[in-house]
DNA sequence: ATATTAAATGGAGCAATCCTCCACTTATAT
DNA sequence: ATATAAGTGGAGGATTGCTCCATTTAATAT
């Protein structure tokens, strides 16, 4: 599972507590998997054989822990992104971007919700997706393939909206790319 | 609050029976009002005076409730909805329609999310609700306004997207318009 | 009026969950 | 080896959800 340096601010954690971070993390995904983002903290606890005042100490909210979850994939998910660059040009890939993006936020049952929520979590991983994103989308709208007005904000909205449809009715990764270009339709100059 | 005949089903309530349910209506409206449609069930009967039985006999999840509460709210959006037939294209009635949803669904703090489910609770007013909508839905398609792959969950993600994002930065009315103009660009056929 | 009965009531009480607090344990620096 | 700051676990208070059933009460029949 994860194991980079995520630790935002100052001292680095004990040899144990980083122990019982990853152990949390693993739990955590695996609860989460099986029972959606809603799920018990006890159980991720428990699961991870740690008490429970461990688990909040180390992640004070629920959100926090999402957050922390979220930060490889969002990691991974914006390094990929500017690897495209070259090969794509601004329109399709923001539009990639987009589509990764809904498929990351339907990872768990419950997640898209809080997906707003979560990207504004201080992790590394989180600010690089959002940081990312505000990328693409300029980059598309200096090249006048997204219209001006579109704030960053609004784009999110569409990626949740796209994530309610996706959690509901199965993620097919066919009918991501399909809600996609149907709201892109839209987002585009025409 | 409510008053007309919402009984779907059978037997007529009991005097009594039907006086604390008036009761308890207006109290959830004050106490989501206040604290949001994720409030304490408890305090809603602590304050219509009713024992939390009462209430759970009434209406056995939150979900009905919630659904009572919208009832009349949905009827008038339903009416209001059919008359601009008369005045307006079926782009534009369909695009009313919306923006006055997403409204409805800011209604309580915590509503958007619920408002798929609540909306498929058997009230008159839920079930007029999404007939109008699959009906402006369908015009609209016929009028080649609306892509016809369109379908009415796509409209309801839509609409609980942009209610969520409007939740979350307070409800302007330009910024309802924004995004739902945003997303119909993506959904009319162009 | 009275009796009958089915509907309705209230709230005690169990279970789940959240989250805090603090007496104890342990890693690490000196 | 010792000191100490960081970390730990879990008991326990608080909140909420929801069920169950002994009692009350409205509606109806007599």
């Amino acid at each position: 599972m994860t194991e980079a340096i995520q630790q935002i601010d100052e001292t680095p954690l004990r040899a144990d507590a980083a122990r019982n971070r990853e152990r949390i993390l693993t739990a955590a995904d695996a609860v989460f998997s099986e029972r959606g983002a809603d799920a018990s903290l006890e159980d991720v606890a428990k699961r991870a054989k740690v008490g429970i005042g461990t688990l909040y100490r180390r992640f004070p909210t629920r959100e926090a822990l999402l957050g922390a979850l979220c930060d490889e994939r969002l990691l991974a998910l914006a390094a990929n992104s500017r690897t495209r660059d070259d090969v794509m040009d601004p329109g399709t890939s923001l539009r990639a971007f987009m589509i990764e993006l809904v498929i990351h936020a339907s990872h768990y049952q419950g997640l898209a919700v809080q997906l707003g929520t979560v990207l504004k979590s201080h992790t590394t991983g989180c600010h690089a997706g959002t940081a990312e994103g505000q990328r693409l989308l300029q980059r598309a709208q200096k090249a006048k393939a997204v219209a001006k007005d579109v704030s960053f904000d609004d784009l999110l909205c569409v990626i949740t909206a796209i994530s309610l449809a996706v959690e509901q009715g199965g993620a097919v990764k066919s009918r991501v790319t399909h809600l996609v270009d149907l709201f892109l339709g839209g987002i585009r100059t025409r």
